[in-house]
Formats: C-alpha cells, structure tokens, sequence
DNA sequence: AAACACCAGCTAACCGTTTTGCTAGCATTC
DNA sequence: GAATGCTAGCAAAACGGTTAGCTGGTGTTT
C-alpha cells in the first residue's frame, strides 16, 4: 500500500505535513490540507500502525488474558472487553491461558513483546505479582479482573463473593434447608475460596455447619461437576439443598440430576453464584446471582485506559461489584425434614 | 526496556550477531552465541514486535472476524482459534461485526492498519468480494468461515447447510411428521438460506410443502425465535414439528415452550441444526446436527497459514464439512394426526 | 608462496512513521 | 527601511529491529 512518502509526493507536499493532516497534530493551511486529503483517497492511504508503534512506543493494541475461554463466564467478558476496546480506539489481542500458569507466563512475555498499551488480566498464578515492564522498563498498566492475588499494588475489578455466597445460601436456609452441601470452585483462587467462606460464614451465623462429606470440589467445571454430584446425592444422607459456585457447575449438576432421575426442585433444591448466559431459557428456571459482566468491564477499561493516560501517579485502585439474587424455581421449600 | 543495541553493547558484538542468535539466521560461533544469551538473559531483552513488523512487512498477527460474538457458536469458535493461532505462532486480534456491514469496513481498514497477516472472516456483507490489500497491494490473506458470498475467489471453510437441513427434516418425517414448520435464519446469509433449502429439498422429495405460516424468519436470535415460536405455536393449526436453524434459536423455542405450558417432544418435537455448548446438560435432550467446529477452525488455520507463505500462487480452495445427526428425546412419533 | 575460497562477524542502509528544530516569507513596529 | 515576531511548512533525525554487502583472517590448492 501507500506510504506517507508517496501521499507527500502526489500532494507535493513534505511527509511531515501529510502527518500534521492525519493526525491533526498541527496546524495545516486549507489548501495543503485538501490536496493532502485528497492524496491519501487516491492512494487509498492508511498509516502503518508497525511504524507509529515504533515511533511513538505505544500500539493501540489492548491484551485480554482470561483463564478459560471455553467458559461461557469469559465468553461473556471477551464480547463486552471487545466492544469497550473499540470503543476507546484500541483493538483487543486475545490470550488463554488455560488455568496453566506457564501459559500465562508465555502469555505475559509475548504482550510485552507486542508492546501491548494495557492489559485485562484474568490471574491464574502470582507470577503476576510481578508485574510486567514494557520497552522503558515501565510497568506496562495492567487491570486484575474477577480474582486478585495477594499483596498486589495493581488495579483489581471483582465480585463481592462472600456476599453472593451468603446471599444464596441465606435464601437456602430461610427456606427451611438445613443440611445444604455445596460444590466449590479451586479454592486457591479468590473466587473459588470467597464462594465458600461466605457460605460457611452464612451457615455458621445461624449455628449451621456442612457435613464433611457435602463440601466437594468441582473445579469450576462442567464434567468435575457432574461426576461430583452424582456422587454427592447417591451416599447414604444426600443434602436437601446444594449451592454450587458458578453458573457451568451448575449445568453440570442439572445434568446429573436429570440423569440420576432426581427432579428439582421436589427432590432437591439447587442454586448458584454465577449463571451462564443462555441458562436463563431453560425450565426449572436456576436460582441464581448475576454479575454484572458488562459494568465490571466497562469498569475496567475506563480504570486501564486512565492508567495508560496518567501512569503510575494514581494509586492502585480496587473496585468491588455486588451481584444480586436472582430467584427462579429451582428451590423449593424443605417439606419432609426426615426424608 | 533494553534494545537490541544495548544487547550488543553488553555483548561486545555487532547488533547483526544478536539478531543472528535471536532468529536463528546465521551461524554464530558457540562463545559469540554464549555471551549474547547471557546478555539477553541479563536484560532482560525481548525483540520489539513493532520493529520487527515495520522491517519484515508482517506483523504475527492474524484477524478474527466473527459475525455475533454474543452467539455461543462463534464464541466456541474463539475459542479454538486462539488455541489454533498460538499453535502456529501467531497471536489473536479478535473483532466483532455484530452483523453489521459498516462495522465489518470499519474492521477492515483497521486490520489492514494493522498489518496483520491473515483475516479468518465470518463475512457479513459482499463487502467483502473486494479483498483486503496490504501495504504492498497484495491481498491479505483471508479464510471466509461458515459463510460464503457469491463469486468469491478466497478459500472457504464451511458447513454443508443443505445436508444438515435434510438429515433434520428426514428424521422428523422419519416420525411420521407432515406439519413441519420451521424457523430460519436470515435468508440473505448461505447459512440460512442453505438451511432453508435443505428443509425445502426434503419436504419435497416426499411430495410435502411446510404451510407458508409455518415458515418464519428468527434471525439466529434467541430472543426473536422465543417470540415467533410463541405466535407460530398458538396459532389455530399449528405443527406438529418445529426445525430450528440453529442452536441458540433452539434455546429461545425451549423457553417459549416453557412459558406455553407444552411439553416436548410430547406436545411438539422441536430439531435443530446446530447447537449450542452446554444445551447437551439439559432436558429433553435436543435432537440437531452437531458442527465440526474444532476441526473446522483448525483446518482454516491451516490454509491460512499455508496461503501465508506460499502466496496467492495455490488456487482458492473450499473445504466443506459434513454435520452429523446427534438424536436426542426432543422428538417424538406423530401419534395423533388431528390433534 | 601466491592465489583463492570460505566464512564469522561487522557496518550501514532501510522499513514508515513522528517530531524537533529550522527556514523563509510575511506583517508589524519603530 | 531595518529590526523584530510569527507561523506554515520542510528537512532530517530518531524509533529498534533485519539483512545485503563488505572485511579480514584462516585454510586449501596449485
């Protein structure tokens, strides 16, 4: 394609004038100004954003790290982060880093190498708590999205867990549930832990405690899920109610309740932090927490692009959001205590 | 942070050497390579990507294009091209056009900016019969996914619309069904329009014809399938089949469904092409065609990647992939014929 | 020993922008 | 009319790599 070079050329003009018409940046007279125009239309001119990256150190290119796209919970983020990102002129680089910290570490060396503006990143692994430096050694302005890392002095979006755990299990125990079991997420990330502390501290707060053998690990996965719920509702005293951590485990309990020829919410009650989109269309309709995915980007990108804009002057900034509970059919009121 | 010169520096060599260690291009002597790792090591030196695209023209980059990202299809198809894109080396700059040919020029002219390498697009308008030139007036390498547009000279991956429609639709007259109705997609799009003619073609074969009330348009929206499903269903003869022409659709008529009061598959046997990720873990069982997304998207990388290097020198080359009938419990024998 | 081939490693030009001086032309002031 | 201030537009130097072409030292051939 045409180079700045040949538009200067045609317009018979200097490559810093057709510059100065691109990007504004100085005053140029009507007249040059419309051959200039004219020249670039001809030429079917676009600048070569290679060379203004080079030139000016920054590339208009905004990296989104997430933890697992397969997710419709980060299928959900990469639709809202890309049309925030266009929104503000950048466009968006996407990465998976799969759960796996040396992906994401991978990941983290290559944004640096396309000297990425900004960064949303979804942490798996505190290797981000050192946070990465771009060509001047700067910090390259990052925003932790959904879950934080310990002692980090980055900017952080989340969700109040805690509180959506307490929120649906509160709903759980007034509905009479007693012997409520859960399905958590990985419990070394903040989402994973904070679903279950709140729980707890829920239960705790009316002198409740899970039975041992109703608190199972499901990985925040659809197929962990599944298998764990069929094995928590065949032992000897299954629970009467089950909160499960996030909106795919809960499908995959759906799953299994389906297969195991239990309906909810007469044989059990189910509820979740978290949905995926899409659930809301399917009968019995979950009791569930939303989160607000579209504010919390946005959030995010008006944090990073400030951060890019003002640096390291402004200190870390942490935004919590609050979910909110969404009640459906999926719960039902505890009848036969015995059962 | 460092230069490739502060490297050489450090090194007490050339800047050619680093670049020799760094890419591999030339052989350096054991000691020489020895002591530019070290420095490497030491400053931790990463090449500028911007620097690297300005001298060699390509960027490692490569486009992605979808149609609809809040559609879990293309979601499932970000997915596997990240994964794909990573493989080959390249990393992901994800666009959406939101179905909107302005958006999809807009999108263009910016990828082309860009420089990227190569574009994989779910075209939405002809727009794109006028391939992408990059800065030396060479096409952009381009892979039209799922869709095609008429005399396109590009490679195509794409799916066999007409035969998915057909297995569909002879499943349900297979049923015993004669009132099948049905609701498409855009008609201006091969994948509604095949999906159509698919249904049509098969009916046919068997001398029937879908009532022309029984055709409506849902614009692969769930929101619209719920609301014609509704108007469709309640109507004073309604079928006794409904196909979908995709999988969110599918989503939105379950729920239509729900909200009617009709069971499925015994008041009505719903099918579908196409499915969404997840719809799998929910009763009844959906009965639809499954779309080879991963191989799908794996196969684009390929030619992309292929046409990368070797040029527009191979003909446009167009891979169709077959979908397979998964059968579900959402269908059920016509029984009694006057309802 | 001269002629030559070979090759490791270097020098410097170049990729396409942006941007910092600088220049020259005009208007204003005394 | 000389001195000054202003400003539109230009020339040229970066930015950080890659690579063609050169150099000089070694080994081989005659």
């Amino acid at each position: 394609m045409a180079t700045i070079r040949d538009v200067a050329n045609r317009a018979q003009v200097s490559t810093a004038t057709v510059s100065a018409v691109v990007n504004d940046s100085a005053y140029v007279s009507p007249e040059l100004r419309t051959r200039v125009l004219a020249a670039i239309n001809d030429l079917n001119y676009a600048p070569s954003q290679a060379a203004r990256s080079l030139k000016r150190g920054r590339s208009q290119l905004i990296a989104l790290v997430v933890a697992d796209l397969a997710n419709p919970f980060f299928a959900r983020l990469v639709w809202a982060a890309e049309a925030a990102v266009a929104a503000w002129g950048y466009s968006l680089v996407l990465f998976n880093s799969d759960e796996k910290p040396e992906n994401e570490r991978r990941i983290l060396a290559r944004i640096r190498a396309l000297s990425c503006d900004g960064i949303i990143l979804v942490p798996v692994d505190v290797v981000t708590a050192q946070p990465q430096r771009d060509s001047e050694g700067e910090q390259i302005p990052t925003v932790l999205f959904g879950r934080t890392v310990e002692g980090q002095k980055t900017d952080t979006i989340t969700i109040d867990n805690i509180s959506a755990a307490r929120q649906v299990t509160n709903y759980l125990m007034d509905l009479g549930h007693v012997r409520i079991g859960t399905i958590t997420g990985p419990l070394h990330l903040t989402t994973g832990r904070g679903r279950l502390d709140g729980m707890l501290e829920a239960m705790r707060a009316r002198g409740l405690e899970p039975a041992p053998n109703h608190v199972r690990a499901g990985e925040f996965r659809e197929d962990t899920a599944y298998s764990v719920a069929r094995e928590l509702l065949t032992q000897a005293e299954p629970p009467t109610a089950l909160y499960v951590a996030n909106g795919v485990m809960a499908l995959g309990v759906m799953r299994a309740l389906a297969d195991l020829g239990l309906k909810c919410p007469d044989d059990i009650s189910i509820a979740s932090t978290d949905t995926i989109p899409g659930i809301g269309g399917l009968r019995p309709r979950l009791t569930r927490t939303e989160h607000p995915v579209i504010d919390m980007t946005n959030e995010a990108l008006r944090l990073l692009v400030d951060r890019i804009n003002r640096g390291t002057s402004v200190d870390a900034r942490n935004v919590v959001f609050q979910p909110s509970l969404v009640v459906g059919e999926s719960c039902a009121p505890l009848r036969n205590l015995g059962k």
